[in-house]
DNA sequence: CGCAGGATGTTTGTATACAAACAATCTGCC
DNA sequence: GGCAGATTGTTTGTATACAAACATCCTGCG
């Protein structure tokens, strides 16, 4: 019996509905917020719930590597959002904080970024919606 | 009673876990096939399982929009693995053919797509895989 | 036949991503 | 005290993504 290899069906590939299901979060994403992103988003709940962090810290935070975190707190900063000084104690950091305008926005959008998560998953149930996030947390 | 508001928590947002299931995902696909991308590889399937596309037709198929199927096509152009011609029955478009090399690559290479697809959903058994994909697949 | 509307591809501009190489700095340990 | 090795941030180069504006071409319909 020779093995029968399985076929390679695109579709079927986690990759493929991983980018997939992304790009339509995205799109609800920026329907629901379109003055920032989903990573700027996530780099100002960070910051409003933790308090100021170094760069580096808010990007493994974030999960996002030094290199393009550098490039979102630049654009947040160039809005307003966000500040960047150097740390006393510490002359290799930049320390990000909210300014007021960056608070005061991530406080009226919480309640946004909720609706977004349940409009990405609308088709599911409440059972299989809480089935998917264990799912995808173990694959982390 | 005042309504209590659900807080926010970002590692409980789907877009935040889909980024990082991701970038696991991605990484796991580099060292698999380090001399192309996802992305690459996806247009390569389409490709070889559907014969010449247009580049437009190939981009919806492999789901990017036109421009940018037009940077992934080039690229896989320049590494020889693709051609572009013009269509004689239609000025507008650009047909998009796999070369005999490209075409050696994706068969040799269905293999491994296969294992790193199973290296992403290695942390979850087989029903939870299955349970998994149909989750995604409903979030399309 | 002729034109309006749709399809196709390109270009530009912005925003992630991440590898790799660096400079400056800090820290622990001898 | 002082240096090896880790941390922090920057820069460069490559590869997605996608909106928007265009030029070109095709197709159907009046």
């Amino acid at each position: 019996m020779s093995e029968e290899t399985e076929p390679y069906v695109l579709d079927d590939q986690v990759g493929y509905l991983l980018r997939r299901v992304t790009q339509r979060h995205l799109a609800i994403f920026s329907q629901h917020i379109p003055e920032i992103t989903a990573m700027q988003f996530a780099c100002l709940v960070r910051l409003h719930q933790q308090g100021p962090l170094s760069q580096n810290h808010l990007g493994r935070a974030a999960s996002m590597d030094a290199a393009t975190v550098k490039g979102v707190v630049g654009r947040l900063e160039k809005l307003g959002l966000v500040t960047r000084a150097a740390d006393p104690g510490d002359k290799r950091r930049l320390t990000v904080t909210l300014t007021e305008a960056g608070a005061a926005l991530i406080a009226a959008r919480y309640a946004d970024g909720l609706r977004i998560s349940a409009a990405t998953l609308e088709p599911l149930n409440r059972a299989e919606r809480a089935q998917l996030m264990a799912l995808l947390n173990r694959l982390t």
